[in-house]
This record gives structure tokens, sequence and C-alpha cells, in this order.
DNA sequence: TAAAAATTTTAGACAAAGCTAAATCTTTCA
DNA sequence: TGAAAGATTTAGCTTTGTCTAAAATTTTTA
């Protein structure tokens, strides 16, 4: 359990990262967090000590793994905060932020995971950065789920959202997994249900709920 | 501003007072806040610096007006939550307490009453509390909204939601207030407007957004 | 390459919030 | 009514997180 305070450091740190691969400057965060140079490097001897950064005084400093997931973790929460402020509680782009800010301390994996359901597991928030997926994985930019996928569209499978052994063992009948490219030939609004072409295979079709859990690239070009 | 403490504790007071007149004990909110008599005379002594509760030396101490104003509102977002995890998150009855505690500190007025619009500016949560309205009033245990009242009853308005001068003007004009007496004489399904009765005037149909911004208590026996 | 500038760390304070142990006040009841 | 018991407060200490000022280190630059 991290304190508000730590995982705020954790969040500017990672976001600071971001910029290039050098090591993290205490000035760079006290900046990012608006505080002292001093607090800086005080909270960076206790995430070193709790083994959430690499430290080496006047040196900079790294993530770790852990302190990297426990970053994304906190990235995920503030981000589907903020779409869940702005497609439901009619908050605009500019005024989640701040909440957004205080909601994603709440500790509760039930919470954060129920709400990624109640949003439809979505894949960017309102600003369109990504959202970071239950194991704190950063979804490709370009992975869509299969249901937004155009008419006569081909993809390929970048991730398969439902991991239960059911849903596997369907998509080896159909011959479907990772990689797999599916070309879109009709789509039946009744039903959102979808009939697909897989290279060398008949065609089939796919249902509204299989669907949902395959997550696709579109070919470019 | 109060801290996350601080509002635990004025909660706390708040509850413990509900159970009499008498003046609160150190010893009661330690139990109640699981800490020790000697935290809890520490965090009096800051509330009471800050006018929020009454305190006289080994007295015991009461929330002051404005303790029990910020009690209530921290208690609309607690129960608030509770009833949005329920309703749209899928969490049963006893597993939202927990989370709530931790939701009913975020502070931002904007956010609880777009909450309290989402779920419909709901009198109860989902242990059947009531949950105080946007001004931390209590509304009476047997308030009701007009659309709940059934045919032939006689109740009398309470609260007026909407309180925009559109809606009071409105109101002036149809002869409802404060404290009118209404008879429900017929309801039409087809738009869920009713057919009214007001003391000494002519019967009138009321819209659907008309009852929905009425409040009332019903007529007893 | 050595002094100046910039950055980082340490030292020392402070506020919030908790604790234990000791002192003080109130209540009970013999 | 005056101990004893019980409740409350104070004193002193701890942790988290912040700050300023001073010391230490690194980087820049002349
Ligand atoms: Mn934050
Ligand atoms: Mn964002
Ligand atoms: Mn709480
Ligand atoms: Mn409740």
């Amino acid at each position: 359990m991290e304190t508000h305070a730590e995982e705020d450091y954790l969040k500017a740190i990672y976001s600071i990262s971001e910029n290039g691969p050098a090591a993290v400057s205490t000035k760079e965060v006290a900046e990012y967090i608006n505080s002292k140079p001093s607090s800086v490097t005080d909270m960076i001897q206790r995430l070193s000590a709790k083994k959430l950064v690499d430290y080496k005084k006047y040196k900079g400093f790294t993530l770790t793994k852990k302190g990297k997931e426990k970053a994304l973790l906190i990235i995920r929460k503030h981000r589907l905060w903020e779409l869940f402020l702005v497609e439901h509680l009619n908050f605009s782009w500019s005024e989640v932020h701040e909440v957004a800010e205080q909601l994603e301390h709440v500790s509760s994996p039930l919470l954060v995971n129920r709400l990624d359901a109640f949003l439809n597991y979505p894949v960017r928030d309102p600003h369109g950065d990504i959202i970071p997926d239950i194991n704190g994985n950063l979804r490709d930019d370009d992975t869509i789920v299969l249901t937004e996928v155009p008419n006569k569209k081909t993809c390929f499978v970048t991730w398969i959202k439902d991991s239960s052994s059911e849903f596997l063992t369907y998509l080896d009948q159909v011959n479907i997994g990772l990689d797999t490219e599916i070309k879109i030939l009709e789509s039946y609004p009744y039903d959102r249900s979808i009939k697909v072409k897989i290279p060398r295979k008949s065609a089939i079709t796919l249902s509204e709920k299989v669907c949902k859990n395959l997550y696709v690239r579109l070919n470019e070009n």
C-alpha cells in the first residue's frame, strides 16, 4: 500500500521518463510535482528503500519493474475515471483532470475493474491517452475492438480480452489466435454479429460477445 | 478544506450524536474510529480551534452548526457513492461501505452534484439511509417524489427540488408551494402525467417533469 | 583545468496524526 | 465523604511529507 504522495511521485517519474531514456532528476520531479528538490530527495530515498526506484546519490533515478507497474496501475485508474466523468457525468474534457487526480488514489481493485467493465473496456481516455489494461500493460496505440472495424477492412488480432479457457477453446475451434488476419465481410445490425473471412478458411460468423473480446490492429494502406 | 482524518472524525461525532442529545465523549469516538482516547483529544482540540466542535475540557463535545453541515455533506457523498456502486457497478450491499469510506473524501462539489443527478436525485442509499440533499438537509424519512404517490392518495409538498426561477414561477401559476395539499385523481401512463386536485382550485394536470421535481409526504391514515 | 554556476543532498523545523505512559479530573460506591 | 476506578488530558515520541538554509557534489565555462 502506497500513500497518496508516493503514488503521485511514481506517476510523475513515469511520465517524465517517457520523454527519453535518461535517468530522472530531482529538479525535474520537483518542477513536475510543484515542490522543492529537497522534498524530492527525501521521497526518492523512501521509494528507494521500498524498492520502487533505483537511486544513486547525485546520479538521478529510474523506476524499478515494481515501481513501473504501480505507476501504470495508478495511470489506469486516473484515465478510467476521466472517461467515466466525461461519458457519464457530463464533465468536459478540461474539467476532469483535477478530480481524477483524487479519484486515482482510491484503492480497490474490484472498483477499478468494475469501472473498466462499466465503461466497456475502453482503450483511450478523453484525452486520447491509452488506458493501461488490468495488468498494467499499455495496449498498442492502434489496437481497437473488433466491433469497431469497418466493413470490408482487414485487421490482425493483437489482444484477446477474455482469457477464460472456454473462450480460448472456442477460438481454437474457429482458427483464431494472436495475429490472425480477419477480413470483415458483412455485419448484421440485428444482433451485432459479423461475417468474417480468415485466410484459407471458409467464412464464419462471430457473435457480438466474441467480437467484444477480440482486439485488433487495422491493416495499414 | 478538511483532511481525510478530520472528515472521518466529524462523521463519527455526527453518528454518535444521533443516539441521543448528550455531548459526545472521547472514549466513544475512540471506539467508533478505532483509535485511542489521547488521539481523539488531540483531534478534538484541532477541530475546536477550527470551530467545528464545541469543546470544554473533560466535559465532552458537540458539533457546531458548521461542523454538522460538513458532516452531513460527507455523509451525502458517502451514501451517493454507495448507491452508485450498487446500482451501476454491481457491488453488493455489503461490499460498498469500505470503498465509499474512501470515495467520500474526494473533494469536488461538481462531482457530487453530477453524481446526484446521474443517480436521479435518490433519497435513500442501498442501506435505506436517507441521503442528505445538496444543502446538507436530511429530507424527511417519509418524503417521497410525487411520481411515487398512489392514485387517490393525498399528500403535502415538503421539498421543491428544482429551484430555478422558471419552475418557481410555474408553481405560482398553478398555486403549488411548500405544504400545499395535493390529491392524485388520475394518472396517465402514456406520458406519465397525472391529474391532481388542490383544495379550492379546479383540477389540473402535472407533467412528469413537474412531478419529478416535487417531493411530498403522504397524508397519514 | 580551476573557479563559478547549477544541482543535489543534508540538517533542522514544522504540521498532521497517531501511539504509550504519566498526570489530572470525575464519578462511583463503600 | 474519601478512596478507588474510570475517563480524559498532557507529555513525549514516531512517521510522513513538506519547507528553508547550508553543505556537498557535479557540470559548465572561461
Ligand atoms: Mn493524484
Ligand atoms: Mn487524461
Ligand atoms: Mn472515510
Ligand atoms: Mn450506507
